[in-house]
DNA sequence: TTCCGGCGTGAATACGCATTCAATCTGTGC
DNA sequence: GCACAGATTGAATGCGTATTCACGCCGGAA
């Protein structure tokens, strides 16, 4: 136990031991490569004896291909991202890839991490809720590794974009606030450089005032996308009745309008939706939970990771890299006791 | 856009622009080389006209070190896991090491994540909430691969773990409820076959036997480690009266506490802590949001990170790999509502 | 002046594998 | 029995870098 070994057999100890040369070790465990079958269960047992597991390391330097994927993370404190990050590892895993996963401040640049990332040749980058220079994107796509932002675009950038319908998905909120009766309102937004947050708000704006409502009866309150900021947002707008509580809140996330469900019941011992009604963004696991129960818009992760997938071809390496494809998927509305519905077509079962 | 100039530069290209040796080149990139500051200065410049990145993957062909460590998940519903990797992830990024992610079914063997983690040759391998043949951990060790298990330990084996004190957090939050003045009692458990369940468990049973506590007033639910899990086995064994409620429930760990607090809410109209008292283990970042404010035991994740590296001594390779360590940090018993105080120092702050 | 230690440098090599190329082997059709 | 297509095979090479080795150079000590 004490000793190290350090002796990783390479294919040559394995073919030595098999009685073959090094090339057949190699293509026994390449498939659909020529070999006699007899052979390679030689080299299979040989290979079982020595302990040997090849080595991606070189093989990646030689087929140029790492099977490596990056998935950078923005925002950790937002379970939605962590179930994201879940969704490709699943995916990923399941065909054979491997997920090298990095995290930059909420907001921050992301640029460090694409270096970092293109260091390790990863076959493509996957970004979440963070920005990033147009000069690293071509910086990847020079290389030709794909990258794709994940409910998030930029504006002008070549990188293609998966993201959910946003500004409809606000529309969708408001349109369910004005269907239970609210007519003034307050938004949380996240960050403000992001346009998934500048989307959904305007959808949300856009429809409540097609309906007629006043600019002055929509207040806005900044919750940097994370469950605190929403709490203390909403306590300092609220406190000391210096602004009124309006009838309807939109987190422009679930985990900020849960921040301000719980900073409503607490500081200002409100009920929801009886004195203030709320809607999220996202459908997080935690948004059915019965404290909460929160009407909100369902994004679909799983249609969402598969036209990201997609984009990146991961099977056809040789395949240009798209430009600046912008996939958009529709998300549905999912009624819940946060917002009182019209008719009684609310989910009933809560856990 | 559509042409792919596939040009990855490499040292030589840069070499050739800089006038200089390839070897040059590597040490421009190897801090502590022998180079004439001139001269690094020249390469820096050419590599970024070319765009030049140092291929990590070729790197860690000669150095036999890769900077990549492998973190494998085994319950990405557990918050508290998922804050655990954040902590692994922010704190390997800073020292400049790669980390490479694995999830395994809830529960499930993580030897075929291990097999494809030594593929790519990390540096160091940590397990989370997973089972581990000990045959894959020599696998491992014989490569002078350290392997360390997070919140686990597996009795027998080589794998070193840092862990919680478990029966002892369970003892605390015994101690809570019987000070509470809690007569009859509910603990749902995790993974049967996890060594955290079970020492937690009987920690809490311990001294809950030791105040005089007869057995017949402890009765075990099953939650498998999650929030529906526990959510159902409440609604399963209190419906139609067949168990009376207990006076207290200790949820093995934090999101099973909650799935169990909202059950007893939903479908009992129960009151914590009035009617029943609950707590937990772990302390996520929910655990003291206001619909719960559970009374639990800190995980000193900050810590155990700390301990984990450690042993994982990544700056030294060639140190031996500790056999079998086993490092047990305290937990510290966090009093919110969940559990009424014996005096009223309960935490007042609630988000 | 001579000697020596140390720094700076480039040529050459190794890391572990996939793949090309040419050679050998197999079986088929005639 | 012969030619030929296809299947197997191994030697050799390349992937991009770190590192060793040997050499030239400089400055200080003797």
């Amino acid at each position: 136990m004490n000793i190290r070994p350090r002796t990783r057999a390479t294919s040559f100890d394995v073919a030595a031991l098999a009685g073959v040369s090094q090339s057949a070790v190699s293509r026994a465990f390449t498939p659909g490569s020529s070999l006699a079958e007899e052979k390679r269960l030689r080299i299979i047992e040989a290979a079982r004896k020595l302990n040997y597991v090849p080595n991606s390391i070189a093989r990646s330097l030689t087929t140029q291909r790492s099977n490596i994927v990056a998935v950078i993370l923005g925002n950790t404190a937002n379970p939605f991202y962590l179930q994201v990050l879940e969704a490709f590892m699943h995916r990923l895993q399941a065909e054979g890839r491997q997920v090298l996963t990095f995290t930059v401040e909420n907001g921050g640049e992301s640029d460090e991490a694409i270096l970092r990332v293109l260091r390790y040749q990863v076959d493509g980058v996957i970004l979440t809720s963070a920005q990033l220079s147009t000069r690293m994107v071509s910086l990847c796509h020079d290389r030709g590794i794909p990258v794709v932002l994940f409910n998030r675009y930029i504006p002008g950038s070549d990188a293609s974009g998966v993201r959910c319908a946003n500004a409809e998905g606000g529309r969708q909120i408001a349109t369910a606030f004005l269907a239970a009766g609210a007519r003034s309102f307050a938004m949380i937004k996240g960050d403000p450089k992001g346009t998934t947050s500048q989307d959904r708000a305007r959808g949300f704006v856009d429809r409540l005032m097609e309906a007629g409502i006043g600019r002055d009866a929509i207040s806005e309150l900044e919750g940097h996308s994370v469950y605190d900021g929403a709490h203390e947002a909403v306590v300092r707008e609220f406190r000391d009745g210096r602004t009124k509580i309006p009838d309807a809140i939109f987190g422009i996330n679930d985990i900020m309008a849960m921040g301000a469900m719980d900073a409503l019941r607490q500081r200002f011992s409100l009920k929801v939706p009886d004195d203030v009604m709320i809607g999220g963004f996202d459908d997080i696991a935690e948004a059915r939970r019965f404290p909460y129960r929160l009407t909100t818009v369902r994004q679909p992760i799983g249609q969402m990771v598969d036209e990201t997938l997609a984009i990146l071809h991961l099977d056809e390496p040789h395949r240009p890299i798209e430009p600046g494809r912008d996939v958009v998927v529709p998300g549905r509305l999912i009624w819940r006791r946060s917002i009182p519905a019209p008719r009684g077509d609310g989910e009933t079962k809560g856990a």
